[in-house]
DNA sequence: AAATGCGACAACCGCGTTCCC
DNA sequence: TGGGAACGCGGTTGTCGCATT
């Protein structure tokens, strides 16, 4: 807390959520004297309020032409379209919506268009959406090299009836040397390969390309809870949800 | 039914700018 | 022209009510 702060409440002026009969004293004020001069309303109207603080509470809540109620979707539409070009000047977005208050702007933004530090529910979805991901990997992994084995032993069970049939036609004349080594070594390499289930044992799923390993990345450090605890750093923005 | 999470909004705070003497 | 008061702005925090677990 600061000295003026202190002071102020050494000298017993309020905060916290403003008072009917504050508002009313507050609004009576502006009738009579107008806007400005805010530091004058305490003495004139017996207000334990700042100035400041007046000012805060007529601008943002008490002013006659406020406009109530949500924020439409075309009134939306302007805030991410200035939003876009001006960036966080919020009281200059919000000289081109009538009725709308810097603060009311600037609070609907980070509601509704700032990426938050997902909470810890959202994390643990955020996991089981992942392992659910990975266990389907695995799966159509695990398919294609069931397929794939099939297709293996197609091909062994040809290559060992063509070589009989070498056999039997090489006992009228004698096979050639090097023609019987490559069938016994594509035999050999072929029971060599194992069965799915064991080759499964050491097969790693699909290296990732850059952008799913910047995703899993992310993904990790979210469900491991090192990102930042207070969600100030910079570059945490995202493009605007879609309007429900 | 109680605890917890979350969105919405009001209000506060610090700092930069403007105004006035 | 310098200094203090007033004002304006953007960031942050506190609070409340509803939804979900």
């Amino acid at each position: 807390m600061d000295a003026i702060s202190s002071l102020m409440l050494q000298e017993g002026w309020r905060k916290g959520p403003w008072t009917a009969l504050e508002d009313r004293l507050l609004t009576e004020y502006v009738q009579q004297h107008g806007e400005g001069s805010w530091n004058s309303v305490a003495e004139l109207t017996g207000l334990r309020r700042s100035g400041k603080s007046c000012r805060l509470r007529w601008v943002n809540y008490l002013r006659p032409d406020l406009k109530r109620g949500k924020i439409t979707p075309d009134e939306e539409t302007v805030i991410l379209q200035l939003h876009a070009m001006l960036g966080n000047r919020w009281s200059a977005i919000a000289r081109c919506l009538p009725g709308r208050t810097d603060n009311e702007i600037k609070n609907y933004w980070r509601t509704h268009f700032k990426k938050a530090r997902p909470s810890r529910r959202a994390r643990a979805q955020l996991l089981h959406q992942y392992q659910l991901q990975q266990q389907e990997q695995r799966r159509q992994y695990l398919q294609s090299l069931h397929l794939l084995h099939q297709h293996q032993q197609q091909q062994l069970q040809l290559l060992q009836q063509q070589s009989q049939q070498l056999m039997m036609t090489q006992q009228q004349s004698p096979p050639e040397p090097d023609h019987q080594a490559a069938v016994m070594a594509m035999v050999s390499n072929d029971d060599q390969q194992g069965s799915p289930a064991s080759t499964a044992e050491h097969c790693t799923l699909p290296v990732p390309d850059d952008d799913d390993a910047l995703l899993w990345d992310s993904l990790w450090k979210l469900v491991d809870g090192d990102g930042c605890a207070d969600g100030s750093s910079g570059g945490e923005y995202y493009t605007a949800r879609t309007p429900v």
